[in-house]
DNA sequence: CCTGCATCCCGTAGCTACTACGGGTTCAAG
DNA sequence: CTTGAACCCGTAGTAGCTACGGGATGCAGG
Protein backbone atom coordinates (compact mmCIF):
# COMPACT_ATOMS: atom_id res chain seq x y z
CA UNK A 1 0.00 0.00 0.00
CA UNK A 2 0.79 3.37 -0.05
CA UNK A 3 2.90 5.28 2.55
CA UNK A 4 2.47 8.67 2.47
CA UNK A 5 4.93 9.68 4.62
CA UNK A 6 7.18 8.01 2.41
CA UNK A 7 6.25 9.95 -0.72
CA UNK A 8 4.44 8.81 -3.98
CA UNK A 9 7.32 6.47 -6.31
CA UNK A 10 7.12 7.33 -9.85
CA UNK A 11 5.42 3.40 -10.60
CA UNK A 12 2.28 4.89 -8.00
CA UNK A 13 2.40 8.44 -9.99
CA UNK A 14 2.46 6.49 -13.53
CA UNK A 15 -0.34 4.94 -12.85
CA UNK A 16 -2.12 7.78 -11.45
CA UNK A 17 -1.82 9.66 -14.01
CA UNK A 18 -1.76 7.10 -16.80
CA UNK A 19 1.36 8.39 -18.02
CA UNK A 20 4.04 5.73 -18.71
CA UNK A 21 7.05 5.77 -16.00
CA UNK A 22 9.64 5.73 -19.16
CA UNK A 23 7.73 8.87 -20.46
CA UNK A 24 8.18 10.59 -16.43
CA UNK A 25 11.43 10.12 -16.73
CA UNK A 26 11.67 11.98 -19.73
CA UNK A 27 9.79 14.56 -18.88
CA UNK A 28 12.17 14.95 -15.89
CA UNK A 29 14.95 14.90 -18.17
CA UNK A 30 13.76 17.37 -20.52
CA UNK A 31 12.68 19.95 -17.41
CA UNK A 32 9.28 19.53 -17.73
CA UNK A 33 8.52 17.84 -14.75
CA UNK A 34 10.74 19.14 -12.17
CA UNK A 35 13.40 16.76 -10.22
CA UNK A 36 11.88 15.18 -7.33
CA UNK A 37 13.25 14.47 -3.91
CA UNK A 38 14.82 11.02 -3.74
CA UNK A 39 14.94 8.39 -1.05
CA UNK A 40 18.17 7.18 0.62
CA UNK A 41 18.21 4.91 -1.85
CA UNK A 42 17.89 7.11 -4.43
CA UNK A 43 14.10 6.24 -5.65
CA UNK A 44 11.98 9.10 -6.53
CA UNK A 45 9.51 10.42 -4.31
CA UNK A 46 6.69 12.31 -5.26
CA UNK A 47 4.15 14.99 -3.70
CA UNK A 48 0.61 15.17 -5.40
CA UNK A 49 1.81 18.49 -6.81
CA UNK A 50 4.09 16.64 -8.88
CA UNK A 51 0.44 14.48 -9.70
CA UNK A 52 -1.54 17.30 -10.29
CA UNK A 53 1.57 18.81 -12.68
CA UNK A 54 1.49 15.49 -14.59
CA UNK A 55 -1.97 15.67 -14.83
CA UNK A 56 -1.73 18.66 -16.51
CA UNK A 57 1.10 18.01 -19.03
CA UNK A 58 -1.34 15.08 -19.71
CA UNK A 59 -4.30 16.26 -20.72
CA UNK A 60 -2.82 19.29 -22.94
CA UNK A 61 -0.36 16.68 -24.82
CA UNK A 62 -3.63 14.61 -25.67
CA UNK A 63 -5.31 17.63 -26.93
CA UNK A 64 -2.35 17.43 -29.16
CA UNK A 65 -0.25 20.36 -27.79
CA UNK A 66 3.64 20.21 -28.23
CA UNK A 67 6.01 19.94 -25.36
CA UNK A 68 6.90 23.21 -25.78
CA UNK A 69 3.55 24.71 -25.97
CA UNK A 70 2.45 22.54 -22.84
CA UNK A 71 5.65 24.22 -21.16
CA UNK A 72 4.62 27.62 -22.10
CA UNK A 73 1.19 26.58 -20.48
CA UNK A 74 2.57 25.37 -17.26
CA UNK A 75 4.44 28.75 -16.67
CA UNK A 76 1.32 31.01 -17.69
CA UNK A 77 -0.58 28.61 -15.06
CA UNK A 78 1.52 29.72 -11.87
CA UNK A 79 -0.08 31.72 -9.61
CA UNK A 80 0.10 35.38 -10.25
CA UNK A 81 1.26 34.64 -13.83
CA UNK A 82 -1.49 33.90 -15.33
CA UNK A 83 -2.25 35.64 -18.41
CA UNK A 84 -5.57 34.66 -20.09
CA UNK A 85 -4.77 36.02 -23.02
CA UNK A 86 -1.40 34.76 -23.99
CA UNK A 87 -2.99 30.99 -22.85
CA UNK A 88 -5.57 31.56 -25.30
CA UNK A 89 -3.14 32.56 -28.29
CA UNK A 90 -1.28 29.43 -28.08
CA UNK A 91 -4.35 27.07 -27.97
CA UNK A 92 -6.18 29.05 -30.80
CA UNK A 93 -2.79 28.77 -32.88
CA UNK A 94 -3.06 24.90 -32.25
CA UNK A 95 -6.93 25.01 -32.68
CA UNK A 96 -5.97 26.32 -35.88
CA UNK A 97 -3.30 23.81 -36.68
CA UNK A 98 -5.72 21.42 -35.65
CA UNK A 99 -8.05 22.31 -38.45
CA UNK A 100 -5.41 22.45 -40.94
CA UNK A 101 -4.85 19.11 -40.34
CA UNK A 102 -8.40 18.28 -40.10
CA UNK A 103 -8.81 19.73 -43.84
CA UNK A 104 -6.12 17.77 -45.00
CA UNK A 105 -7.55 14.51 -43.89
CA UNK A 106 -10.80 14.87 -45.26
CA UNK A 107 -9.35 15.61 -48.64
CA UNK A 108 -6.96 12.94 -48.12
CA UNK A 109 -9.96 10.76 -46.95
CA UNK A 110 -11.72 11.84 -49.68
CA UNK A 111 -9.32 10.47 -52.69
CA UNK A 112 -8.75 7.70 -51.17
CA UNK A 113 -12.00 6.64 -50.59
CA UNK A 114 -12.88 7.28 -54.29
CA UNK A 115 -9.79 5.02 -55.03
CA UNK A 116 -10.58 2.35 -53.15
CA UNK A 117 -14.29 2.43 -54.31
CA UNK A 118 -13.31 1.98 -57.85
CA UNK A 119 -11.06 -0.98 -57.42
CA UNK A 120 -12.75 -4.20 -57.88
CA UNK A 121 -10.30 -6.37 -56.24
CA UNK A 122 -10.01 -8.49 -59.43
CA UNK A 123 -7.38 -9.39 -61.17
CA UNK A 124 -7.44 -6.26 -64.23
CA UNK A 125 -5.04 -4.17 -66.31
CA UNK A 126 -5.86 -1.45 -64.75
CA UNK A 127 -5.65 -0.78 -61.16
CA UNK A 128 -7.24 2.46 -60.24
CA UNK A 129 -5.05 3.20 -56.92
CA UNK A 130 -1.64 2.32 -58.58
CA UNK A 131 -2.86 4.14 -61.63
CA UNK A 132 -3.55 7.21 -59.30
CA UNK A 133 -0.30 7.05 -57.83
CA UNK A 134 2.15 6.82 -60.82
CA UNK A 135 -0.10 9.63 -62.66
CA UNK A 136 2.24 12.47 -63.29
CA UNK A 137 1.36 15.55 -61.54
CA UNK B 1 20.71 23.31 -69.47
CA UNK B 2 19.84 19.46 -69.21
CA UNK B 3 21.74 16.85 -71.38
CA UNK B 4 20.13 13.89 -71.86
CA UNK B 5 23.39 11.70 -72.31
CA UNK B 6 24.94 12.41 -69.38
CA UNK B 7 21.46 11.86 -67.22
CA UNK B 8 19.80 13.95 -64.76
CA UNK B 9 21.33 15.31 -62.04
CA UNK B 10 20.24 14.59 -58.31
CA UNK B 11 18.72 18.16 -57.76
CA UNK B 12 17.23 18.05 -61.08
CA UNK B 13 15.69 15.30 -60.07
CA UNK B 14 14.15 16.85 -57.19
CA UNK B 15 13.23 20.04 -59.28
CA UNK B 16 11.00 17.69 -61.16
CA UNK B 17 9.55 15.30 -58.40
CA UNK B 18 9.58 17.91 -56.36
CA UNK B 19 11.56 15.51 -53.10
CA UNK B 20 14.22 17.24 -51.57
CA UNK B 21 17.48 16.24 -52.65
CA UNK B 22 18.62 14.96 -49.16
CA UNK B 23 15.42 13.31 -49.16
CA UNK B 24 16.06 11.48 -52.07
CA UNK B 25 19.60 10.25 -50.87
CA UNK B 26 17.91 9.16 -47.81
CA UNK B 27 15.61 7.03 -49.89
CA UNK B 28 18.55 5.31 -51.69
CA UNK B 29 19.83 4.52 -48.27
CA UNK B 30 16.67 2.69 -47.02
CA UNK B 31 16.89 1.32 -50.94
CA UNK B 32 13.30 2.93 -51.40
CA UNK B 33 15.19 4.67 -54.67
CA UNK B 34 18.00 1.95 -56.83
CA UNK B 35 21.34 3.47 -56.44
CA UNK B 36 21.47 4.94 -59.86
CA UNK B 37 24.51 5.11 -62.21
CA UNK B 38 27.24 7.42 -61.07
CA UNK B 39 29.42 9.60 -63.20
CA UNK B 40 33.34 9.64 -63.41
CA UNK B 41 33.12 11.73 -60.86
CA UNK B 42 30.71 9.88 -58.40
CA UNK B 43 27.73 12.03 -59.15
CA UNK B 44 24.38 10.25 -59.33
CA UNK B 45 23.21 10.25 -62.68
CA UNK B 46 19.61 8.89 -62.66
CA UNK B 47 17.23 8.52 -65.84
CA UNK B 48 13.08 8.71 -67.02
CA UNK B 49 12.11 5.92 -65.54
CA UNK B 50 14.11 7.18 -61.60
CA UNK B 51 11.80 10.23 -62.27
CA UNK B 52 8.52 7.69 -62.44
CA UNK B 53 9.83 5.99 -59.55
CA UNK B 54 9.96 8.86 -57.28
CA UNK B 55 7.27 10.77 -58.66
CA UNK B 56 5.34 7.38 -57.16
CA UNK B 57 7.03 7.68 -54.18
CA UNK B 58 5.96 11.18 -53.48
CA UNK B 59 2.52 10.98 -54.12
CA UNK B 60 2.28 7.91 -52.24
CA UNK B 61 4.07 9.51 -49.74
CA UNK B 62 1.18 12.92 -49.80
CA UNK B 63 -1.28 10.70 -49.48
CA UNK B 64 -0.15 9.33 -45.66
CA UNK B 65 1.26 6.10 -46.44
CA UNK B 66 4.29 5.22 -44.35
CA UNK B 67 7.24 4.21 -46.20
CA UNK B 68 7.16 0.58 -45.88
CA UNK B 69 3.44 0.82 -47.21
CA UNK B 70 4.70 2.83 -50.17
CA UNK B 71 7.46 -0.58 -50.42
CA UNK B 72 5.14 -3.15 -50.64
CA UNK B 73 3.04 -0.35 -53.21
CA UNK B 74 5.95 -0.25 -55.64
CA UNK B 75 6.73 -4.09 -55.71
CA UNK B 76 3.16 -4.63 -56.44
CA UNK B 77 3.24 -1.65 -59.16
CA UNK B 78 5.84 -4.00 -60.81
CA UNK B 79 4.81 -5.55 -64.33
CA UNK B 80 3.59 -9.03 -64.02
CA UNK B 81 3.44 -8.62 -60.06
CA UNK B 82 -0.06 -6.71 -60.05
CA UNK B 83 -2.28 -8.49 -57.28
CA UNK B 84 -5.04 -5.40 -57.07
CA UNK B 85 -6.56 -6.90 -54.47
CA UNK B 86 -3.81 -6.81 -52.26
CA UNK B 87 -3.18 -2.89 -53.77
CA UNK B 88 -6.59 -2.54 -52.41
CA UNK B 89 -6.05 -4.19 -49.15
CA UNK B 90 -3.12 -1.61 -47.97
CA UNK B 91 -5.17 1.25 -49.23
CA UNK B 92 -8.65 0.25 -47.48
CA UNK B 93 -6.20 -0.19 -44.24
CA UNK B 94 -4.47 3.36 -45.01
CA UNK B 95 -8.17 4.72 -45.68
CA UNK B 96 -8.92 3.48 -41.97
CA UNK B 97 -6.47 4.66 -40.22
CA UNK B 98 -6.99 7.92 -41.76
CA UNK B 99 -10.81 8.20 -41.01
CA UNK B 100 -9.92 7.15 -37.02
CA UNK B 101 -7.39 9.94 -36.96
CA UNK B 102 -10.05 12.28 -38.51
CA UNK B 103 -12.30 11.07 -35.77
CA UNK B 104 -9.53 11.95 -33.07
CA UNK B 105 -8.84 15.36 -34.38
CA UNK B 106 -13.02 16.00 -34.90
CA UNK B 107 -13.41 15.39 -31.23
CA UNK B 108 -10.71 17.34 -30.22
CA UNK B 109 -11.24 20.31 -32.17
CA UNK B 110 -14.64 20.35 -30.96
CA UNK B 111 -12.95 20.45 -27.24
CA UNK B 112 -10.63 23.01 -28.05
CA UNK B 113 -13.04 25.12 -30.00
CA UNK B 114 -15.23 25.22 -26.94
CA UNK B 115 -12.87 26.29 -24.59
CA UNK B 116 -11.33 28.85 -26.52
CA UNK B 117 -14.78 30.61 -27.24
CA UNK B 118 -15.18 30.53 -23.67
CA UNK B 119 -12.06 32.79 -23.10
CA UNK B 120 -12.38 36.26 -22.82
CA UNK B 121 -8.98 36.92 -23.21
CA UNK B 122 -9.09 39.13 -20.21
CA UNK B 123 -7.02 38.92 -16.94
CA UNK B 124 -9.95 36.96 -15.05
CA UNK B 125 -9.48 34.81 -12.06
CA UNK B 126 -10.67 31.78 -13.52
CA UNK B 127 -9.01 30.96 -17.52
CA UNK B 128 -11.29 27.99 -19.20
CA UNK B 129 -8.48 26.60 -20.55
CA UNK B 130 -6.05 26.12 -17.54
CA UNK B 131 -8.95 25.17 -15.83
CA UNK B 132 -9.71 22.75 -18.08
CA UNK B 133 -6.35 21.13 -18.88
CA UNK B 134 -5.80 21.31 -14.71
CA UNK B 135 -9.19 19.46 -13.74
CA UNK B 136 -8.63 16.05 -12.49
CA UNK B 137 -9.65 13.23 -15.25
C1' DC C 1 43.17 25.89 -70.72
C1' DC C 2 41.77 27.85 -66.53
C1' DT C 3 39.13 30.04 -63.15
C1' DG C 4 35.22 30.40 -60.33
C1' DC C 5 31.23 29.03 -58.47
C1' DA C 6 27.18 26.08 -58.38
C1' DT C 7 26.37 21.56 -57.46
C1' DC C 8 27.27 17.27 -55.50
C1' DC C 9 29.77 13.96 -52.44
C1' DC C 10 29.55 11.52 -47.73
C1' DG C 11 29.09 10.86 -42.91
C1' DT C 12 27.17 12.43 -38.91
C1' DA C 13 24.09 14.69 -35.93
C1' DG C 14 19.71 16.70 -35.03
C1' DC C 15 14.57 16.93 -34.89
C1' DT C 16 9.66 15.14 -32.01
C1' DA C 17 8.14 12.51 -28.38
C1' DC C 18 8.78 8.76 -26.76
C1' DT C 19 9.75 3.49 -25.97
C1' DA C 20 12.75 -0.35 -25.12
C1' DC C 21 16.70 -2.74 -23.24
C1' DG C 22 19.73 -4.45 -19.83
C1' DG C 23 22.52 -4.99 -15.84
C1' DG C 24 22.66 -3.48 -11.39
C1' DT C 25 20.39 -1.57 -6.90
C1' DT C 26 16.69 -0.80 -3.54
C1' DC C 27 12.33 -1.46 -1.34
C1' DA C 28 8.97 -3.73 1.25
C1' DA C 29 6.17 -7.81 2.21
C1' DG C 30 6.35 -12.08 4.59
C1' DC D 1 16.44 -12.04 6.22
C1' DT D 2 14.99 -13.39 2.02
C1' DT D 3 12.99 -12.65 -2.27
C1' DG D 4 10.87 -10.70 -6.03
C1' DA D 5 8.89 -6.51 -7.67
C1' DA D 6 10.07 -2.06 -8.50
C1' DC D 7 13.42 1.26 -9.46
C1' DC D 8 18.02 3.16 -11.04
C1' DC D 9 20.70 5.00 -15.24
C1' DG D 10 22.60 5.33 -19.74
C1' DT D 11 22.12 4.15 -24.30
C1' DA D 12 19.90 3.11 -28.49
C1' DG D 13 16.02 2.62 -31.32
C1' DT D 14 11.52 4.32 -33.66
C1' DA D 15 9.62 7.48 -38.28
C1' DG D 16 10.95 10.31 -41.76
C1' DC D 17 13.34 13.20 -42.76
C1' DT D 18 16.52 17.85 -42.46
C1' DA D 19 20.78 20.22 -41.61
C1' DC D 20 25.74 20.77 -41.44
C1' DG D 21 30.37 20.90 -42.99
C1' DG D 22 34.50 20.18 -45.49
C1' DG D 23 35.94 18.57 -49.58
C1' DA D 24 35.42 16.99 -54.68
C1' DT D 25 33.26 17.65 -59.23
C1' DG D 26 30.96 19.82 -63.26
C1' DC D 27 30.36 23.23 -66.38
C1' DA D 28 30.17 27.88 -68.48
C1' DG D 29 32.66 31.97 -69.64
C1' DG D 30 36.99 34.17 -70.75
Amino acid sequence: MVTASRGISIGQLAKATGVNLETIRYYESIRLMPPPPRTRGGHRAYDRTHVQRLAFIRHARELGFGIEDVRALLRLAEPDRRSCAEVRDIASAHLAAVRAKLTHLVALERILDGTVERCSGEQVPICPILDMLGRPS
